[in-house]
DNA sequence: CAAGAAATATTGTCTAGCAAGTACACATGT
DNA sequence: ACATGTGTACTTGCTAGACAATATTTCTTG
């Protein structure tokens, strides 16, 4: 296996420790991050820390204006929409295409046997191997532009996974099935019906996660 | 019209500067950029450089590896291939997507307009509207994270708009009546044939460039 | 209580500099 | 002559401290 050690710089180190916290919660929505802050809890310069959090400002996990503190983002049940209508845009097309060409990528399956195994409990743990299943999927078609532009949306879907497994709106095993079958229509080459399922999928998780926050807070950003 | 001015940071100036200077073919492809060189060409420190630098290239404009010079890409046959069909992929669904709605932008319309007023023998004007075409196309869906995924292809799709014009590989008045007919499309609702034009329309510029480059320069990378 | 003014916090940018990594020419040995 | 090491110059990564410009908060006053 390739690139199994990389020498990552502080400003890298720095960033991936700030997503992961939003991403475990530990960063919550709304919380205020300043330079000042980043600088000393992690014991580096300011513009070190300023690096690091514009470049997290980039991926859309956080957000903020000229001048202004950045802010972790708060997804409203609008922009959760934007989200998987954004992915469903390019995955369900690149299922056509790798269908088209019966391209069924060994990571994709691998990485729907880990979900396989998980034991049922800890329903965040299948957020990795979930994204990573899909990410599998979008690189397969060997594209790079294709790559980064799911890149840039990256960071919001994995905050959307979270959220739906932290509210237990969806089933382990459902998923499996659903990424299973997926990966059957590619193999066999049909393509509508695998852009299908995944809009199945996706539309399903998406109104779920939107129903789910339209109870507790309501619609307005 | 809203946003004429504008404050803009150092940083982002001198970005910009830069983007039209590779636009403009005034920094070379292959070119190297070091943070001194353009600390030093704008009179600013070089911390401010490196940040502008690095814009670009998370643009893709330019490129650079850990404590590697930054360098101007140079766009292979490959590269168009790829840009061009992640093009497709997002512009083809959202055409299907304003059809549906029947939605035909305001400001692609004007754009278009733009480009039947020009005069022969100016290729590179065309770019301009052009780009605003395309732009305005995906911005007309209204979701955020679509139009921030085509943002990260926009600066090569305009390197390679620049190269097709620069070449004149393309007649003026051919990209207008293609605009133009996407609209009617649009406007009648008819999604299969707004999407299969647009698909003919990237695929001739596409198909064109990469033979002009095949024939000056052997494909590589 | 509301509006304005001062104080504070935060960001944008600068200067200066050291440490670490890279590249290229040169020298060395076989 | 060729491969291998070595050294030097160049470039980037990061730090420290500072100052100006802009936001935000607090306080004062009508």
């Amino acid at each position: 296996m390739a690139g199994r050690i990389a020498a990552v710089s502080i400003v890298d180190a720095i960033a991936a420790d700030l997503r992961t916290r939003i991403f475990e919660g530990d960063l919550a929505p709304g919380r205020t991050l300043t330079e000042a802050d980043v600088a000393s809890a992690y014991e580096v310069a300011r513009p070190t820390a300023k690096a690091a959090i514009e470049k997290i400002v980039v991926e859309g996990l956080l957000e903020r204006g000229a001048h202004k503190t950045a802010r972790v983002v708060e997804l409203g049940p609008d922009a959760v929409r934007d989200v998987y209508l954004a992915r469903a845009y390019l995955e369900s097309e690149v299922l056509r295409r790798l269908a088209g060409s019966r391209t069924v990528p060994q990571e994709a399956a691998e990485a729907n046997g880990e979900i396989a195994d998980l034991e049922r409990g800890m329903p965040l743990d299948i957020v990795e191997p979930d994204m990573r299943f899909h990410l599998s999927l979008i690189d397969a078609v060997g594209n790079e532009r294709i790559s980064r532009m799911y890149r840039s949306l990256v960071g919001e879907v994995r905050l959307c996974m979270v959220r739906v497994q932290s509210l237990e709106l969806l089933d382990t095993s459902l998923i499996h099935d659903e990424h299973q079958r997926i990966l059957e229509h590619l193999e066999a080459g049909r393509a509508d019906e695998a852009a299908a399922l995944l809009d199945e999928h996706l539309g399903r998780a998406r109104d779920r996660l939107v129903a789910a926050m339209g109870e507790s807070a309501p619609a307005r950003d």
